[in-house]
DNA sequence: GTCTATAATCAGATAGAC
DNA sequence: GTCTATCTGATTATAGAC
């Protein structure tokens, strides 16, 4: 049950960090949107820093079980995968992406053994697929590997995103599908 | 000099907005980096919520001027010059994108009408030579052009640019091709 | 472990002299 | 209009009872 609390408390972080971002969201906040008391909330994580960062591991600790379990498939077909998966949890509020500027939160991350054990784990695989999908003339090979790898994380912050779901114009699938297009066709015709 | 003084303010507002975001930036760091005292800078803006939309005004008047001072071309080399702009605007740490969650700055920015006119006229001009090139097979007809609208515009805040800027592995020539080219051409080889 | 209450700090905004 | 000094409120973090 301890663990579930924290479980919680994470869920409620992650889900403020992907409305407001790191700054705006409150200790205060959060610890009321869980329903305990601030104080409670400090003797699981010692400091709002540390919340973040639990929050972030979690997700990628997510994102590491999604790569592990994807059933065999074409390396282009796993990355559409990685860029959907990725785009769902956006579109629901469960992306915490935070401001890649604030460095003292990042030196943590970059300490924290889970963070980057999941981290270099996904960009691996990532890493192969994207290579495979070069050699096989799926993935433009013109362009650096590391920079298709860029792009594909950068869907998680991807403002279009929610644009278009603010316009109210179209459903979620219909914003996906709009991005994946973008994304991996591009915006010239074909 | 009045006029001066206060272009000072907003061009180091400008450049802090695009380092740290609105939350991170402070106000007395701004008047510190202008060398003034924090009192003097409120003589010019009111609050910090105002000094941040004056600076989001003025980026969108230079956007006003460059797109009307584009020489007449074709309407994908008008987009692609547009994006072209936008990224190297990005990169050298002059464009102050707020993040998209704070309300009440987004409110004050729709209640601007200078802001407000800059917006509309840049995002007509853009729209039509979007439905141009849709028109003459040269974007995707499929993606309704509010989609490229936004996809162009989010190239103002692409973490990609900044990733590929930190990396070191190229210069910020190479890294504008290779977005302008996942942008356009997609990941998906030709 | 949870609570109430409080300390400590920081940042936006202002007062008032010059 | 600029300055120094200060106010005010919000926020992170902690003390100490239960």
């Amino acid at each position: 049950m301890l663990q579930a609390r924290e479980d919680a408390i994470i869920q409620t972080a992650s889900r403020l960090l992907a409305e407001k971002g790191f700054e705006a969201m409150t200790v205060d906040e959060v610890a009321a949107s869980v329903g305990i008391a601030k104080a409670s909330l400090y003797k699981h994580f010692s400091s709002k820093e540390d919340l973040a960062a639990a929050a972030m591991v979690r997700v990628m600790q997510r994102a590491q079980a999604y790569v592990r379990e994807l059933p065999p498939a074409a390396p282009m077909v796993q990355l559409r995968a990685i860029a959907r998966w990725t785009m769902e949890r956006m579109l629901r509020g469960e992306m915490p992406s935070l401001p890649s500027q604030n460095s003292t939160l990042r030196a943590k991350l970059m300490a924290d053994a889970a963070y980057m054990q999941g981290l270099m784990e996904v960009s691996q695989q990532l890493g192969a697929w994207i290579a495979a999908a070069q050699t096989l003339g799926q993935i433009n090979p013109k362009l650096p590997a590391i920079a298709v790898l860029y792009t594909l994380y950068a869907r998680a912050c991807d403002p279009v995103l929610e644009f278009l779901k603010m316009g109210g114009q179209h459903d979620e699938a219909q914003i996906i599908d709009m991005v994946m297009s973008s994304c991996f066709e591009g915006l010239a015709a074909r």
